[in-house]
DNA sequence: GTAGTTTTTGCAACCGGTTGCAAAACTGAA
DNA sequence: TTCAGTTTTGCAACCGGTTGCAAAAACTAC
């Protein structure tokens, strides 16, 4: 069905060899001899097998990319930078929809199945244990939105998820809020785990701020609306950190539906700055991540390490910073209430 | 580096095509030998080179998955369920970005040197001139949420968008406005050029009601958004067909920073039915279109494909009906005004 | 024109599998 | 035991490319 490269080979009366070397750059070729067969090639309309030739050259351009993330609609941010940027690079994405898969195996074999030059891992919620396991298989991986550590077993990109707890709950502190709470993800994935940490341990300085949390099942807005909704029939906090913007808007919709109103009655603080957030009628004060420069920094490392498989793992952190938006009560010097 | 089907014969102590057929159901093989090979396998930790296989055999099981809609929400979930329904079918999506690019060449050239085994565009926006590149290349597509045709000249999956815009001038006329307008999506876009002539055939019937129309620049919050803020500054509409539930939404933003009031002062219908749509806060009336029916059936359709390329072309349509929620005024039976 | 050097070319083996074919092994009936 | 029929097996060619190597061709300088 498809022309091949002996075809064209024998149209152009030359070696298959010749042919093969015309589209491999940097082979030895002459200048006529590329003539003949790029014109013998545009006549039968012949274009190199990559999956063939990646049989001899070990390297196939796919990159796998993998990812759970299909409900929070940052991510669709996530994957359209992530497609584009592997693309410029002449790279193509394998997707793998992880969902309701927790154990890598399977997506590991699959991948090395296919032989991808390497994986990218996209995940906020996925534990550093599932990347490793594609490292043990060779296969090269970053994890990106993945778990910071101080000595990492794999190249993680994103935020210091501790961090931006810590910042949140300074920042409500700040605010002079005294009875405040954590609305975090899923409590399996390591992005709540993490922020939850980071918030709790800033309280310790803090003894006197009461506080309280609770988790939503999905980073959605429909989550965030589910539990803000329970939320309202039992919990006093004064403040909320949400630890998504998607939560952040799906509970302010549950507070609105309550007759309640934003920051008089209650205040919210979101996290990843999402396009939705600067909205007038939204105007959410949030703990702005920066998406764009963690997915490009990853794909970077990826193509790094295509050459360099065995490049020590590296963890590069992004800071985050609070923008201020409507949601919160102005800044005070003394305690309220 | 990888295990190969040789070292796993040597070690199994047969022929490399024993160890071939262990792994090709359907292959003549006896039992015995069979558990050698597995057992040898299984000590190497072999898994075969699918792409090496894909060589002979001529199929991948590589499916490219071709989009443009990297900003709708909707298009996560379509995402979603494109990828799981893909995967539990043993096929795997090459995603491709088509965002900024228009003609087809590229993407058909790439995806032919891949060997895919089929592609699906997943798009409300890009020509059937598009998907037709596809077919004319040899390789079996469908046309996920593409433009209906009685003629199809490709698998076409989605619904009539036109007479969608139908539904929605119906389901204004019958309210009883008679100053509505259409608020579409991008203009090159074929779902909105559909809809927009529904929109405007079905009025045709109702000399009474005037109209008027324009385009957001993408489908997104955000466009719906800008498109509303500029709107009411001048038109002065009763009520709006958005073409699109985000659209609906960005708009219904722009309506409440400017103090205006939904249903009272301005009446609104959105398409898709998107989960948001059925909030409290924005309980917004709309067309809902059958997503997850449309994308199990594009992968139908595809599978069936595979075995059949040359399969007649067909366009698989889906009703649409409208959501009655709160964001037009109830029904009456004489024009309003 | 010759010898030495560099570039270009084709041969043939290889990448990791599959498969048609004929030989080998097995089966069961006579 | 023999023999026809069936199943299992390995050989070798093939899928569509790449690449090391040596021979051929093209330069270079004398």
């Amino acid at each position: 069905m498809a022309i091949t490269l002996k075809e064209v080979a024998i149209r152009a009366g030359v070696s298959r060899s010749a042919v093969s070397r015309t589209f491999t750059d940097g082979a030895s070729i002459s200048d006529r001899m590329r003539r003949k067969v790029e014109k013998a090639s545009r006549e039968l309309g012949y274009s190199p097998n990559a999956l063939a030739s990646s049989l001899t050259t070990g390297r196939t351009k796919l990159i796998g990319l993998v990812s759970n993330n299909f409900h929070n609609p940052i991510f669709l941010e996530v994957f359209d930078l992530f497609t584009r940027g592997l693309q410029d690079r002449g790279l193509r994405p394998l997707l793998v929809n992880l969902t309701d898969e927790t154990n890598p195996e399977n997506s590991v074999r699959m991948l090395k199945q296919y032989s991808v030059d390497g994986v990218v891992v996209a995940s906020s919620t996925l534990p550093p244990g599932f990347s490793k396991a594609f490292r043990d298989a060779g296969v090269p991986v970053v994890h990106s939105f993945g778990r910071y550590s101080s000595t990492p077993q794999v190249h993680v990109v994103g935020i210091d998820n501790v961090e931006s707890g810590r910042m949140a709950a300074r920042t409500l502190v700040d605010r002079g809020y005294n009875r405040i709470a954590f609305l975090g993800g899923p409590q399996s994935a390591t992005s709540t785990q993490d922020r939850f940490s980071g918030f709790t341990s800033e309280l310790l300085t803090h003894p006197t701020v009461a506080t309280t949390h609770s988790f939503a099942e999905a980073y959605s807005f429909d989550a965030g609306r589910a539990e803000m909704g329970r939320l309202l029939n039992a919990d006093t906090a004064q403040a909320y950190f949400c630890g998504d913007d998607v939560l952040s808007i799906g509970a302010l919709s549950a507070i609105e539906d309550k007759g309640l109103s934003v920051p008089d009655d209650i205040g919210l603080i979101g996290l990843n700055n999402m396009e939705m957030a600067g909205w007038e009628n939204i105007n959410l004060t949030t703990i702005h991540q920066p998406i764009r420069q963690i997915v490009n920094s990853s794909i970077e490392l990826m193509v790094a390490m295509l050459d360099e498989p065995d490049r020590h793992p590296e963890a590069r952190i992004f800071p985050c910073s609070v923008i201020e938006r409507g949601t919160l009560m102005a800044l005070t010097k003394s305690a309220a209430e």
